[in-house]
DNA sequence: TCAAATATTGAACGCCGTGTAGTTTTCATA
DNA sequence: TATGAAAACTACACGGCGTTCAATATTTGA
């Protein structure tokens, strides 16, 4: 209820439920998604597993923060590289953001994994939440990316959608942040999500490295022609 | 050695192969991923976990058999969609086959997932193996749609690829199935393999089904659009 | 019929997540 | 400063898991 810094106790707490969440990403990170245990962690730690308990409900509780975490700092690098170029060129904020979601992808497999896999069995995506909202962030983000090249739109025979096809939050949310927008720019940003997706979680599962020498090649030929099917020139 | 019909107790043993296989899938199409445990396969099959280990060497190499029957089943399903159609429709043929992989997707969220994600909590996908036959039919078959549409392919300016760019097997494989076609040919058919993954990736593990609510429309959508960006009309 | 080959068992080992009961530590207040 | 409650933690138990292995049961071929 109060405001006040917190006590020398629940600064405690925090830290030590920061550090479970650091020593739970260091297993991840080192061993794969198997190798977060609770045990590990406790044993890690040097504490019992059974202590891990005052800190998180359970093991998926856990897994679902750490998800949270990985899934913020995947949308914060892709607005940080996408507002690395200015408005002016949306071509170029488009490209920055596809590079920066396979650069992040790559560089934490394990993490894509979490946040794009099926981490935790059982595992329902909440209501609220940092993941959601981070879900929102990522969806908003690519309508801006198509929104900006929207007037120069021409899908051949547009497909007609209405505001009911889609969660209502994420409407509304287009709504008030793109007002002049129709429907069908969700459907296509949801699309050129897909597009963006299809190429790293092929990588990042195994399947394209083991075909092709250089992805990151293929990568960037696909987010050129991208651009260029959503009529953005570079 | 002999190639005559086999003993009884031969047969016995390919039945018990494949009984253990039929009731892991049966596990696993129930009860998610997770659910294919030796203990449980054996509970269901009264014998114990331990027999198991005279069919399969290891847990894992059970799933990587039901992973490549998985596999083989999603290749038959995409090609026979595929061929349904003339050569003269490519098109068609490419619709067909972006829909059937989909529509077998949908229908084995579980199969999916061993093929293209994260299998099993604690599986690691082996070197070598089946799977890599059916990856090999698959890319095959979509270099094949991608062929059809080749000569009228204008993609902008042509990158330079070499057949070094590719895995030696996919790229002889090409070579003799497609004498004419450059190693160009196999970065589109790369690029068009992620483009029809990434909407049914999303789709299948939950990401895509909470957002739209038809995404059956939207991938057929992007299909269409994929034809239309290859050159080919309906 | 009998011995060799094969199939299966049952118990063990060390992991795991998850509870619970009891013990120690911390800290605000009397 | 002493005290009692809250918080943190341990110890242990339970059932499930993959895996191994000696012992046993079953089938087979001679």
């Amino acid at each position: 209820m109060t405001n006040t810094t917190p006590t020398r106790r629940q600064q405690l707490r925090l830290d030590t439920t920061a550090e479970i969440k650091r020593v739970a990403l260091a297993l991840l990170a080192e061993g794969g998604p198997d190798a977060i245990s609770l045990r590990a962690i406790a044993r890690e730690m040097r504490m019992t597993a059974g202590a891990l308990y005052s800190y998180y409900g359970t093991r998926d509780e856990l897994i679902t923060a750490l998800t949270s975490d990985m899934y913020t700092s995947l949308v914060d690098k892709t607005e940080a590289a996408r507002d690395a170029h200015p408005a002016e060129a949306p071509a170029a904020r488009l490209l920055a953001w596809g590079e920066a979601f396979r650069s992040w992808a790559v560089a934490n497999p394990a993490g894509f994994r979490l946040v794009y896999g099926d981490p935790v069995r059982g595992y329902k995506v909440p209501e609220v939440g940092a993941a959601p909202e981070a879900a929102s962030r990522a969806c908003a983000g690519l309508t801006g990316l198509v929104a900006a090249a929207w007037p120069l739109q021409d899908q051949g025979p547009q497909e007609e959608y209405t505001w009911d096809d889609f969660d209502p939050g994420l409407a509304d949310l287009i709504k008030t942040k793109f007002p002049d927008l129709p429907p069908g720019a969700v459907a296509l940003a949801l699309r050129v999500w897909g597009r963006m997706h299809g190429l790293v979680a092929l990588e990042v599962y195994g399947h394209l490295g083991s075909q092709a020498k250089d992805p990151a090649r293929l990568y960037r030929a696909e987010l050129r022609d991208l651009a260029r099917s959503l009529g953005l020139k570079d």
